[in-house]
DNA sequence: ACAATAATTGATTTTACGTCA
DNA sequence: CATGACGTAAAATCAATTATT
């Protein structure tokens, strides 16, 4: 911003305050009422007939906020406390301590909604007594805190996940080496003679088609048999000596 | 010393507008 | 004149960081 501005604010003693970087806005030393003013003209085209409605509704909503701010500093800083204060520590960043009040009223303000709309913001910075950059600026921060609770939350449940699966998986290994090891000690044509299930895991031609059992392959698995019956499986409910439904 | 949190900074996205072909 | 592409500026939001209590 015009560096002219700057050297006004500093020239009648006004800090500019915080969130002097955000937005390259006109110097808040200005009466906003000039200010939104000037802005209104620039940006109405007064050649070009337009009707920039939106922009205006815009402009009158900032206005409307840096009013407010420009009250509030015009407050804080024509009391003797505040300009002592600021006497005291030129550059130094001074942070604000929120009452309980403040910090009751923000907590409830946020569960209903964690933004706020331009008009909300000076409402609730009114309210509150505060500056409508400090009230944004909670509650950017409390969308950030939320945000890393959040993710903390996630984090544990995922946690969780991956150690259930790891077990799991473990016992579907175990489960594994079983069937195995009870495939090689026996003869293949001991269960062709026999009446009894063939273990699902052994099973690799289907006898009632003689094709490549794709369920013994892909499909194996107790949730491609689920899905083809349309009936939810659990992993821990699978035998694998049921009875093959590959065909 | 450390945690909590207010404030700052820089980047990105969104929105509205003007200009031009 | 209407329209779409493009550039620009302002504002909103976020993530990362700093500084204070």
């Amino acid at each position: 911003m015009a560096q002219d501005d700057e050297d006004v604010g500093l020239a009648l003693g006004l800090s500019l305050g915080s969130g002097g970087h955000r937005r390259q806005r006109e110097s808040r030393d200005e009466a906003p009422s000039s200010a939104a003013a000037s802005l209104l003209t620039l940006r109405l085209p007064a050649e070009s007939g337009g009707q920039p409605q939106v922009v205006v509704k815009r402009e009158v909503v900032r206005a409307e906020e840096e009013e407010y701010e420009y009250e509030y500093e015009r407050a804080l800083y024509s009391s003797s406390a505040a300009a002592a204060d600021d006497d005291e520590g030129c550059n130094s960043r001074k942070k604000l301590r929120l009452s309980k009040e403040q910090s009751a009223l923000l907590e409830d303000r946020f569960k209903e909604h964690s933004t706020l709309n331009p008009k909300q913001k000076v409402a609730l910075a009114k309210q509150l007594n505060l500056r409508p950059r400090q009230v944004e600026v909670w509650f950017q921060n409390r969308r950030a805190r939320t945000k890393l609770k959040q993710t903390e939350v996630d984090c544990e449940l995922l946690k969780r996940c991956c150690e259930t699966l790891t077990e799991e998986n473990r016992r579907l290994h175990r489960e594994l080496q079983q069937l195995r090891a009870l495939t090689h000690s026996t003869a293949a044509g001991f269960f062709m003679a026999t009446t009894l299930p063939v273990p699902a895991a052994t099973l690799s031609i289907c006898p009632s088609c003689e094709r490549l059992a794709t369920a013994a392959a892909a499909g194996a698995s107790p949730t491609a048999a689920a899905d083809r019956t349309n009936k939810p499986t659990a992993p821990h409910l699978f035998s694998p000596f049921a009875k093959s439904a590959a065909c």
